[in-house]
DNA sequence: AGGCTTGCGTAACATCATGTAACAAAAGGC
DNA sequence: GCCTTTTGTTACATGATGTTACGCAAGCCT
């Protein structure tokens, strides 16, 4: 792929342009704009890859931007915003954005973000596991959604607990695209893995999760080689991941 | 089935409007109303698949309103709330809703569970078999239900109980879907197998015959292929059914 | 480099759902 | 009625999952 081209849409000069500094020096073309209209000079004027939008523009509310642009072409959108309310949040997603930031935000993770619709938005997948799918083979391993059984390089059965197999499924449905542990929380309770847990935010669950199923998958569990610790991000898991219909 | 009706209950019009708008936007049709005298106007007027019930309305409480509509008719409810803590939690599930989310919640999981409750409200109606059909055949396995046998993949006969009989009935009509202990139990008593059964809840009968029946169907009782369970579910009887009609 | 701060890994414990043996209560058959 | 079979209950063992606490490592500042 070429390389991106992104817009920073924010009424903040400052903010603006420290964002579009940010993203220039680590490999992305950002250009700032201030208005919908300079958008929409962008769109017309060139190939545009994602959009940076912030939810709390002057006179317009980006949600209803990003709602404008949504219906008129395919363009990906990450909302910014000062609210990190999960109502918020929702009202993003109903829009159609492809993900949603809270100010202040780690560079890190803008970054990991910033990678992850673009990636996604070259394969149109989702957090979620297609249901069709059900063969998934990865570093040697072969995993069979239909029977459930994990199968290591060296051939013999790895047996994986639910949590596991769920965790394993959102990660191979993911390959190399950074998830929080708010995200692999989600996403575990939305495949229906998980019913009565709590919205999560306590506990590291997650953590002795991904170490309990690092002890089963990883050669040497100290030294992580398929699923990774970002640091201040999440995790990510680190393979090629070929899959195969089912039916 | 046609495009599920539901009901959005909140005092919060803008929450209201936002919820419903959301659903409209994945398929389903749904309607706001404020108070319970919109929800009954709703339940006069027309087919309604489900109720999205908030659980701090205004004047009146969510739950109670929960119980008395639940007296009324039998329509799912989902109790919505802002507070997460667990003891409400309880009360939903105590009052008879389907199922709880605590807000703010991931969009994503609003539609899962609300998928969740209309699938299982859904299905609840053919959780008998059909009686015109009367031999089954799964994973070699023949059971007969003309002459209440059940031969094993090598041929032998099997002496199944009243109960593990029904319990096999209900399974085979629910190939791959997760039934709960309590739908089990019910099934059972619609059958007509179970007559004086307490009102259910206390004890683990279910669990026992489950047991039971993996003891005689089961190669490995300790690993079970076709009776599996789902943890903080129920089981699922996983195997490809086929049926023939005796006439 | 050294010290401080933060995030991560993980052992040890707490909690909860499930499996099941052993017993008790019912239901039938004679 | 007495015995046999089936069904339900209880109690305990097991295994899965969540929580907590502590130590280590990575980054950051000086």
């Amino acid at each position: 792929m070429a390389i991106p081209r992104l817009l920073v849409v924010d009424d903040d000069a400052e903010t603006r342009s420290m964002m579009t500094q940010f993203l220039q020096q680590n490999g992305f073309m950002a250009f700032p704009c201030e208005t919908e209209d300079t958008i929409r000079h962008h769109l017309k004027g060139g190939r545009v890859d994602l959009i940076l939008l912030d939810v709390m523009l002057a006179d317009e509310n980006g949600v209803e931007i990003c709602a404008r642009l949504r219906k008129e072409q395919d363009v990906p959108v990450i909302l910014v915003s000062a609210l990190s309310a999960d109502h918020h949040r929702m009202k993003g997603y109903e829009v159609g954005a492809d993900d949603y930031i809270a100010k202040p935000f780690n560079p890190e993770l803008l970054l990991a973000r910033v990678r992850a619709v673009l990636h996604r938005a070259n394969r149109s997948a989702s957090l979620v596991y297609r249901r069709s799918v059900s063969v998934f083979r990865f570093a040697g391993w072969h995993y069979d959604a239909k029977r459930d059984e994990v199968t290591s390089p060296q051939g013999y059965q790895v047996a994986l607990s639910r949590k596991e197999t769920a965790l394993l499924k959102v990660l191979l449905a993911n390959p190399h695209i950074p998830l929080t542990r708010d995200e692999i929380a989600n996403a575990l309770d939305v495949t229906g893995e998980a019913q009565g847990t709590p919205p999560e935010g306590s506990g590291r669950a997650i953590d002795v999760l991904v170490g309990r199923l690092r002890g089963k998958i990883e050669t040497d569990p100290k030294s992580p080689e398929l699923l990774r610790t970002e640091r201040g991000i999440g995790y990510v898991f680190t393979a090629d991941v070929t899959t195969e219909d089912s039916a």
